[in-house]
DNA sequence: CCAACCATGTAAGCTGTTACATGATTGA
DNA sequence: TCAATCATGTAACAGCTTACATGGTTGG
């Protein structure tokens, strides 16, 4: 096993809700208000949108000077926009290899990166991420089926149909990273 | 938009950890650390099974007597044991229509459920319950794509991509949940 | 005998959630 | 004018994670 990177608190940990919000911002600009009621009508990563959930994010965000607020005219709304630190930031995240959690506990957080993939346009860096995400994929999925192999026997019914879908599932990701692998050639 | 439960702190709630835990004990006794093998070894619902994850929720769910502790002879530890009254709650979370949380935010709650099937034994209730979470379902999946009719046009290419293979995730869980229904039929 | 594993716990921290507040603006 | 919506926040809380501790047991 690798060593993973231990560290207590380290000033800020950007989240996925985080990146979440900063994906939004760079597409265009919004009130507070308007990224809650997005988070809220569509099920945006699963997260709630309640102002307890969106406010302190987008403090936390600004205090890391990943975004600002921008007055608007007349209106006595503000507006958030995202820095260029920020930019650069949600960039190198949506092109960081794949971690094991990543990986392991949800895709929430790979489907993130590859709906805000348009983002980072360096087309090699790109081609790079997708490939060791696919990598990382099948290497899981034969773990999954090598234990399966080896436990299914003393599974009840559902454990067995579960864990039978967990697998499924996983092989389904993969061709869409395929697909989507497909959809961002390297040009050439 | 129908009313949904909103209580602060009644006692208790028995978290999905939980539930895990319960129904590991369901069919076998374990130690401690056993258990927290268990999460660390077999990616057991995602959790961490690091002894600060696992040793509170044991003593949470003793607390509410769902499980109990029993010496063993000779040896200096101690096995959990699943209680009548922790039998009695699983099953009942097992057979408890599927919240618009449990589709939504990820499904992992929802494999669980079905991993477990086999201990609720009402096999009208089961069915009862198959029914209900295909219904839940298919009708997610509906409005998942009345959202993307509407919005895909204003999507980035990865936008797109990461929206529609959400949608086909969730189209293969519906068919196994049917393949789980044939698999458990109700007795004529 | 010493390392590896078994075994159990606690302390501090962060994130996200719910619930409680408060006011301004708009439209019917 | 009065309700709905826009808009922003805070307080309390629960749960999970990491990291820190501490010992007993077993095998090479």
């Amino acid at each position: 096993m690798p060593s993973v990177k231990k560290q207590k608190h380290s000033g800020y940990k950007v989240t996925v809700l985080d990146y979440s919000i900063l994906g939004l911002l760079a597409g265009n600009s919004f009130t507070g208000y308007q990224i809650r009621m997005i988070f809220e009508k569509t099920a945006m990563g699963s997260f709630s949108g309640s102002p307890g959930t969106i406010y302190p994010a987008l403090a936390r965000l600004e205090k890391q000077g990943l975004i600002g607020k921008k007055d608007v005219a007349g209106k006595n709304t503000e507006l958030f926009v995202i820095t260029r630190t920020g930019m650069s930031a949600l960039r190198t995240w949506i092109l960081t290899s794949p971690t094991r959690d990543e990986i392991t506990k949800g895709l929430d957080a790979l489907s993130l990166k590859i709906a805000f993939l348009d983002l980072a346009d360096d087309g090699k860096k790109r081609s790079r991420f997708l490939i060791a995400l696919s990598e990382a994929l099948q290497q899981y999925i034969s773990e999954l089926e090598a234990y399966y192999k080896s436990a299914a026997a003393n599974m009840p019914k559902g454990g067995r149909l579960a864990y039978e879908h967990g697998i499924e599932s996983y092989k389904l990701t993969l061709k869409w990273v395929r697909k989507v692998q497909a959809a961002y050639p390297t040009k050439p």
